[in-house]
DNA sequence: TTCCAGGCGTATC
DNA sequence: GATACGCATGGA
């Protein structure tokens, strides 16, 4: 079944994804390399790829700038994850009153699939900082290596060597990250082939990577729905909402549930 | 000046 | 296992 229609132009690939939302999906805290450049419009990457988007006049009705149609199919559509049906996850979890009014409030919220590495070194850097410097200092390690580096690219790397980032106290756990998957200690496909605890334990080796940053990089970078991060915001939808836990319409796919919850609770 | 930011490591109990 | 505190940096 085709989830998104989408038909090749000459001035890129249009596609009609009601279920998607540019500010809510690409600036919404779990990626750090889109901007948003006008009221409908995104520019970012992912790994070395650029892309810039727009909404249409029409909503919902989306243009990929430039792309060709092997080029949406090889990468686009598998990054904004464009085969799941989000209209149904929505319904599902709008069984539960506090969901139904987040999901209603950001319904063109989507997980995006992104690269492992990246989701991991970001999230480790996102600890104790706020969204605008955390894209400042991705946005420097990016324009020291001409695109995001991978963690072979960045073997060597150290506490001075990464001393331009200003990242603080951050670096040192980078320079440990960078170690563990440069060496082979840790590896994206062991992760992938994890169930989540298990995949959890795995990166929480890493110096500098708790819980949250953990499931941050989970959801975001390896596509374990289950996962789920708990951040200031998200402690704060739990003691309020739901201080016995979380409904049973959330059982696997619990951290789309926790994207639409931090959304709601972050800003209202 | 002080406070805060999508937390975590360490010390202490 | 729970809780308290320091941490680099830069904007408000």
């Amino acid at each position: 079944m085709i989830i998104t229609d989408f038909f090749v132009n000459n001035d890129g690939i249009r596609l009609k994804q009601p279920d998607l939302d540019l500010d809510q999906t690409l600036d919404c805290g779990q990626a750090f390399r889109w901007t948003r450049v006008s009221s409908d419009t995104y520019h970012g990457f992912f790994l070395d790829r650029e892309l810039t988007v727009s909404e249409c006049d029409e909503k919902g009705v989306f243009l990929l700038h430039g792309v060709s149609e092997k080029e949406f199919l090889d990468v686009w559509y598998d990054y904004f994850d464009l085969g799941t049906d989000y209209g149904q996850i929505k319904e599902r979890l709008s069984e539960d009153e506090t969901l139904s009014a987040a999901v209603k409030a950001y319904s063109g919220t989507r997980i995006l699939r992104q690269d492992p590495w990246e989701t991991v070194s970001s999230f480790i850097i996102s600890q104790n900082n706020n969204i605008p410097r955390i894209k400042l200092i991705i946005s420097r390690l990016c324009e020291h290596y001409g695109g995001y580096p991978s963690f072979s690219q960045m073997k060597g790397e150290s506490v001075e060597s990464l001393g331009y980032l200003r990242a603080g106290f951050r670096a040192k756990y980078i320079v440990d990250a960078v170690e563990r998957f440069s060496g082979g200690e840790i590896s994206p496909e062991k992760i992938r082939s994890l169930d989540t605890d298990a995949a959890r334990d795995e990166l929480m080796k890493i110096k500098g990577v708790g819980p949250k940053v953990a499931d941050c990089a989970l959801l975001f970078g390896f596509y374990k729905l289950d996962a789920f991060p708990k951040d200031v915001w998200v402690k704060r939808v739990m003691a309020e909402y739901y201080p016995q836990g979380l409904p049973a319409c959330t059982r696997g796919i619990e951290g789309i549930a926790q994207q639409y919850l931090f959304q709601y609770i972050r800003r209202s």
